[in-house]
DNA sequence: CGCCTAATTGAACCCTCTCAAGGCCAGTGG
DNA sequence: CCACTGGCCTTGAGAGGGTTCAATTAGGCG
């Protein structure tokens, strides 16, 4: 386990300066629950290490993720007014986290607007992802919704240093790759066979390798070179 | 028309601050596009009456459409730094917008650190409109997602005050209302007939009327009482 | 080795799509 | 005033992608 920039992280020193507010860090074993719809917490929380997803519960049982969070991405919403969560955040794996206090945060950061569009990009980034997801889910076949999405994980992790001659680990089960999709688990199966038979990819034992990243990127529909991220 | 109150108009004067703020007001006629992907704009609209769809298109004429705005909704994002939009958004109905300029609204703020959170709050309720599509094309059928979609649109007008004696005028096409939600219109129409048919709801000539909104909320999952919006 | 959770596979079903024809309505032009 | 046009909605029939149910296999871990 390393340490793991912020996000914002980037040419100045503000990431440094940030991380410096932190109050101090918190193990959290997988399952476990950070945070519960509808709660209110004075803390905010960034990844450390591990990973995480937000996600809404539906009635029935049924539950769809929202979003993978790893390292150093921030946990929750609004970030600085602490406001009831519109979702659950979930460990899925064992998570180390950074603990910050709201209010020292919000104070720190009303004091220098410069941060403001810090923060603003931060949010219309994973905005951007929502989004995206949207499409996937609205427009694609389960084949590209799948195909896009490990891409995606793969690209963050990748830019995080975390990939080990080019595997990344991937703690998901199918069941997690279909809730975030709107599949079920049974037919992320189905369709993983498919897109290994088709050496694209492969996982197996929690590890994943892109084979093919060009017919995977045309497939989703992307530009063939490396134009644009995903 | 009538002059729609920005969003974070609420208890204080920063709304009027704001609005004092614009460049001045344009008409754009339907189906005219106000922002492209990829494009960026030294401008930022707010939209002043009318309805306008944030959409992504899928290489093959397929688009999906992310977020309706109407009266007071802030058209792009992020709304100060300008970058390129991940999505391009058009007008449906003829509209009326307020204009403002990006980097006067950027400095206006950043003077202002108060607003931080007004716009934190205003991002992330965006964001959870972006969630709760998700949940929809994930996990609900076609008749929850259609009667979650218009019930939310109602609510919005309603708040708007646009509401005349209960009836909402409604400018979608039932293709806008399939992309919006991952179907085919051909099945948005089949599946309004059912909801017409079970006396929830009427839709015809563009008017909306909601017959039995507790009917409707416990169809969707939601409390049946007025706890919760949309 | 045994247990438990996750992944795979098969078969039947169904929700939604596709294709296609017809109807409604508003606008336009003769 | 009426025929024509184009856009949108409706309806039918058939097909397909994904689900459901259920049984089996594979993997981790004590």
């Amino acid at each position: 386990m390393r340490t793991l920039a912020l996000y914002w992280e980037n040419d100045d020193d503000s990431a440094d300066a940030i991380r410096r507010l932190r109050k101090g860090t918190r193990d959290v074993g997988a399952k476990r629950f950070l945070v519960r719809e509808g709660e209110v917490q004075d803390e905010v929380y960034s990844i450390y290490s591990g990973w995480v997803a937000r996600m809404k519960a539906i009635g029935d049982g049924q539950r769809e993720i929202l979003q993978f969070l790893m390292g150093g991405d921030f946990v929750d919403f609004p970030l600085l007014s602490g406001r009831a969560a519109s979702y659950s955040v979930q460990a899925l794996t064992d998570v180390q986290l950074c603990v910050f206090d709201r209010k020292v945060l919000a104070d720190y950061m009303s004091e220098r607007p410069a941060l403001i569009q810090r923060l603003e990009r931060w949010i219309s980034m994973e905005m951007n992802y929502a989004y995206v997801r949207l499409l996937d889910i609205g427009r694609r076949s389960a084949l590209e919704r799948i195909a896009r999405l490990l891409l995606e994980l793969y690209r963050r992790q990748e830019r995080l240093g975390l990939l080990v001659d080019g595997v990344m680990s991937c703690p998901l089960r199918q069941q997690d790759i279909g809730d975030a999709l709107g599949l079920t688990s049974v037919h992320v199966s189905r369709t993983l066979a498919e897109l290994k038979a088709d050496g694209l990819l492969e996982l197996h034992a929690s590890e994943l390798r892109i084979l093919d990243r060009a017919r995977i990127r045309s497939l989703v529909g992307l530009p063939t070179d490396q134009a644009m991220p995903e």
